[in-house]
DNA sequence: TAAAAATACTCCATAGGTATTTTAT
DNA sequence: ATAAAATACCTATGGAGTATTTTTA
């Protein structure tokens, strides 16, 4: 009768070997073929070291691994459980290789998105679509109906990693590219004179109540008040709106005019006619993100976006691409 | 303006360097506390090789894995999610380490066990509560209702790790420890004639109708026909049964008596009447194992078993306890 | 007796240490 | 000016190689 000895834990490696991926990646391989010689000359490396590192990773553990004659190696039930969880761990860590290189490349990753009201309809499904289609593995989280300011501030507070945006007035710490310039169009209510006007100019809006946002640095508002000073008028501003749904309904309810970029024509809502103004001036719309943003897949997010609104024309009339 | 050049991949290490563990500590250290000279301290390692360390795991990956300046350290977002990662790879090795000493310890792990018929009612009670008690992180698998040549062969096929049988006739490559020496009782139907009288004696039994497992190598059968024929007599072998539960079942429908081993008092059925027998022999119950299996969890159950089974009295009149 | 793991030893690659320089605030 | 990371250089541990022995089927 003889009792199996473990060898004590540092008996020979004082304390000091920790268990290594090379350790789980050589066990892995002996375990595999249950045959030293093989796994050795699978893994490149000699018989003796092989042994010797199994014999390591047993003492560390205080554990046997193997029962091993000279001419018999089989695994002990503590090695069949190792086996699996060294094959869940090196998978483990392939995959996190994998994905750090992916996000670095930015193929991978979270980009917070903001949006303009109009935007959200024109330009979001050109957008998502091209990030799906070249980036399917980036995810989008969009915020929509965002007035300028407030994608500023997302930004800058880091909760937002991309805006889609009107440009002027925002700090250098955001860094804008503009992607399209917008000509300005008239909507009114489907029961309203202009409606039916064979041709719209500046010059018939004179003497009706605006709906305008209620934001006093909308750039849409600017543009518009640009618009009808370079007409002649200041424009009656009967009736403001936090967002841009609200002002399309109160436009469509009759309350007054208003006058916004023509990405509109792709929310056709019932009782709502957009018209050409030929005389209005145009609005910039533009990416904007943090200056100091390294994150590869907001580059990635931003090529991507800009290639797809530069071949895409957003519908008929819908201003001149820069 | 300068452009961050990362290095190629393998340009310094040429293409040997794998990623080790010790650079996921060294790097989750940084990573917690974005600062060398700290991290350093508490890895105790000097701040170079940290440095170089790191330096190693950007290169092998080809990414930039902190923004450093010599007054700032910053995650890069790739980083960011290496640290996650990073954090998950160690804790599973630190629980697969746990686990591995664990199971070789005997403190985790399955155990798959066969019964007797009788033994699931009396004996398996008692058996799981003190496996949950003592070795709460060992799983039982139950298969009941097993006779003693269908447990062996499970041994033997390694279907099952443990069986609770009846010991005569099992080869030398299954090891039997005797728990329990369990006198014969009599079964017999409510309404039996024996069933009422005061003391019933194997003499008693000469022309009743016998109920028999059917299996011929039956422990038990052999037990009964060495009781009777002590009494003088053989029994009449009128009916026969797979299983315990179809041979209560044919005494409990007037078909005939049985003589089984007293650990069916656990099982009380409806119509059943279970009488001590004087002068019947008694039956062994034991433990078997494959005598090769070197799992350690085997080990420790059947020590916690052995022990249950000493401590516990199953009952009044159920047999002496070797 | 032959195949395969363990041992004995040797060596050099490299992890890690010390000293110093560079850099950014 | 100073704190902190990078660089340069050196040392020595230990991983891996070759040669040999031991073991068992």
């Amino acid at each position: 009768m003889y009792e199996v000895v473990y060898l004590e834990r540092s008996s020979r490696w004082g304390e000091g070997v920790s268990v290594e991926l090379r350790h789980l990646r050589y066990f892995a391989a002996v375990a595999d073929t249950c045959h030293f010689g093989q796994a050795a000359a699978t893994l490149h490396v000699a018989q003796p070291a092989l042994s010797y590192a199994i014999r390591q990773l047993e003492s560390e553990l205080g554990v046997e691994l193997f029962t091993r004659t000279t001419r018999r190696v089989a695994l002990t039930v503590a090695g069949e459980y190792l086996q699996g969880e060294a094959r869940r761990i090196l998978d483990g860590v392939d995959d996190a290789m994998h994905g750090v290189r992916r996000i670095a490349e930015g193929r991978s990753g979270l980009v917070r998105v903001g949006l303009t009201g109009t935007a959200a309809f024109s330009h979001l499904p050109v957008m998502a679509r091209a990030v799906k289609r070249e980036l399917p593995d980036v995810a989008l989280q969009i915020e929509a109906d965002m007035l300028t300011p407030a994608q500023c501030d997302g930004l800058r507070a880091g909760t937002l990693d991309l805006g889609l945006l009107r440009p002027p007035a925002v700090g250098d710490d955001i860094e804008v590219r503009i992607v399209e310039q917008e000509r300005l169009a008239l909507v009114v209510s489907a029961d309203h004179r202009l409606a039916v006007e064979p041709v719209v100019s500046m010059a018939d809006l004179r003497s009706e109540p605006f709906v305008m946002y209620e934001n006093r640095e909308s750039a849409v508002n600017e543009a518009v008040i640009r618009s009808c000073r370079a007409a002649g008028f200041a424009p009656r501003r009967d009736h403001e709106a936090p967002g841009t749904a609200v002002l399309l309904a109160l436009v469509t309810a009759g309350l007054g005019i208003a006058v916004v970029p023509s990405s509109v024509r792709a929310l056709p809502l019932q009782g709502m006619v957009i018209r050409d103004l030929a005389d209005a001036g145009t609005i910039d719309l533009a990416l904007a993100r943090r200056a100091a943003d390294d994150n590869p897949v907001l580059a990635a997010v931003i090529g991507v976006v800009e290639a797809a609104f530069a071949a895409s024309v957003l519908g008929p009339d819908v201003g001149t691409a820069t």
